[in-house]
DNA sequence: ACAAAATAGTTGGATAATCAAACTATTTTT
DNA sequence: AAAAATAGTTTGATTATCCAACTATTTTGT
């Protein structure tokens, strides 16, 4: 196996198994009434300064349809409010509920304690290399597909190959 | 920000990029009739020796309901065949049909792809350390959640910061 | 100042992904 | 041969997703 499928396949598991452990560890009985998609809204609406849905809805890559369907749910559950905005009536800002602020700081622990298991397994030289290694790679990937479609190395990727 | 927080976001948004560019990449004119699940089924049923469903859904850690009706679409789409086993009528052998394989090679190109363009952002010691550092994050992972629930640090994880 | 355009959000219709439970058809076990 | 196990499908429910049409409000251009 050559270095680069040795390298495709850790990525594809590690991928794997991370969305694996992340549904098991925060759909617990106490938050088994929302889902992880759920876990994230409550996440990108966060505990500071309300957000919009429009707000949201980017931070999540989703379109506000989108959006507007998994808040009602939200709502409907308890876990956040809408409120409208006064000084723009357009606007709905968006709170989380105490079970809501629940629910996030429960999201917010996991990742840490995660983060903290993966580090214990690392030597010092090694966590240092691997956050080096990742800002390279996210600084490539930002700029390499950049939000939008022109000027990626992804998208012509075809005409590489063929 | 500390170390973790950097690490965590770091890993965050990775993978949220890697996500919005398989994507984007996949689903070109010649495929936009399937989805990126759709892709994945193509390369669980593999161009190998044809598998049955079970196995498929073992893959991709889905129920075999769910896999059937990917199956379904996937056939009136035209890229998968069912076969009824002759040695055991209960068992549908999967095979990919000529579309199917195209598709296949694809998903495969870009993978090959993106790795390369990633090895190509890293010097060799960089590569060598990052494949060293997931390898060990991949064997923790797979031990810690060990596929069931006994043994998980990870489910446990709660008791640790309350 | 007022009509037109832009913006924020919701609604409705469609498709896809998912699971659990009930069901069919086979094979294996006892 | 009856009972149990296995492979797969069907059904019904929920969630996620998009797009296009819609409402309500604010901003802009003349």
């Amino acid at each position: 196996m050559t270095l680069e499928e040795t390298l495709n396949d850790l990525l594809v598991n590690l991928f794997k198994d991370l969305v694996e452990i992340e549904g098991r560890c925060l759909i617990t009985d106490e938050f088994e009434d929302i889902t992880v998609n759920d876990m994230h809204v409550i996440e990108a609406v966060g505990v500071d300064t309300p957000r919009n849905m429009k707000t949201v809805a980017g931070l999540m890559n989703v379109t506000m349809g989108t959006l507007t369907k998994s808040v009602d749910g939200l709502c409907r559950k308890g876990y956040v409010v809408r409120e409208r905005s006064q000084e723009d009536k357009r606007v709905v800002r968006l709170k989380l509920t105490d079970r809501g602020r629940h629910a996030f700081y429960h999201h917010e622990a996991f990742h840490r304690q995660m983060i903290e298991n993966v580090m214990a397994q690392l030597s010092e030289q090694e966590s240092d290399l691997l956050i080096r290694t990742l800002s390279t790679l996210a600084d490539y990937f930002r700029e390499s597909y950049s939000g939008s479609s022109e000027d990626s190395q992804f998208l012509d990727w075809k005409e590489v190959i063929e």
